[in-house]
DNA sequence: GACATTATACGATAGATATCGTACATTGAC
DNA sequence: GTCAATGTACGATATCTATCGTATAATGTC
């Protein structure tokens, strides 16, 4: 029986994340050093936020080495879509599209992500077409 | 000298805020009301949020009157573009790309939405094409 | 004006986070 | 085997939230 409480990460949480979603399964230094770029913070307290983590079921760690290796449990998709989808109900009432004109009017999107973006209107698009409210 | 400090609202003032941003300038009773649809929570306990965000500077409250009346201080696109774009760095390394696909696939966007944000991205590669790199 | 009603103000509490210091364990070098 | 280096474990602390109970102030009704 496995629990799926759809825990959402902190602030600190997700910045460890990140680094485990581009390094892969990594050790609490590696970790540390990575996350060290903006906020500088102790060692330990990195150490304590993986522990937490690993209480929590945000990561998984192998303890078979003497500095054990954390490792993401979650693909960045899965988390990722699981904040959007909770930010969608807290601040939008559940209805996407002002929330994706907001991140457009970010401006900072490439060209080859505006593709995509329109491809996958067009998929929507044509859905919706076709099913017509059944 | 104004400070914007660009807090970011708590999920239980994300409630009541949304309840401010749909009915306007509202007394305690009101917001309590209005809010106690999915969770029930005591009287005191909104009246006690709704100071801690005035105290903030999340909200304005006019005293005249014996029943205080709450009024958001920003408006809705003003902190929902924050909350974007807080997401769009803590948890996206601030490319919107993903976060939109992420939200679209959703799959709750109406056809006017999906209208809209078509409209929305016919300017910006437009405004792409036209000026190509500075 | 007394009283019930309805406000606000003000702790108090429990839980979560982020942060760190210190203690203890393991390992490699010698 | 000893020791320095490097790990993890764990407790302490400060802060923030959410929640509520209780005290106090204002108002309207009679």
């Amino acid at each position: 029986m496995e629990r799926k409480p759809a825990i959402r990460p902190t602030a600190a949480e997700l910045t460890l994340l990140r680094v485990l979603w581009e390094r892969g399964p990594s050790t609490v230094r590696e970790i540390h050093q990575a996350a060290s770029g903006a906020k500088a913070t102790g060692y330990t307290t990195t150490l304590k936020i993986l522990q937490n983590m690993a209480d929590k079921g945000l990561v998984r760690r192998d303890k078979s080495r003497r500095s054990h290796v954390y490792e993401a449990a979650r693909q960045a998709e899965h988390t990722q879509r699981q904040l959007v989808r909770d930010l969608l109900h807290r601040a939008f009432g559940g209805s996407p599209g002002k929330l994706v004109v907001q991140a457009l009017s970010e401006k900072k999107a490439s060209p080859d992500e505006l593709a995509e973006i329109r491809n996958l209107l067009d998929k929507l698009e044509a859905r919706q077409g076709k099913t017509r409210m059944p």
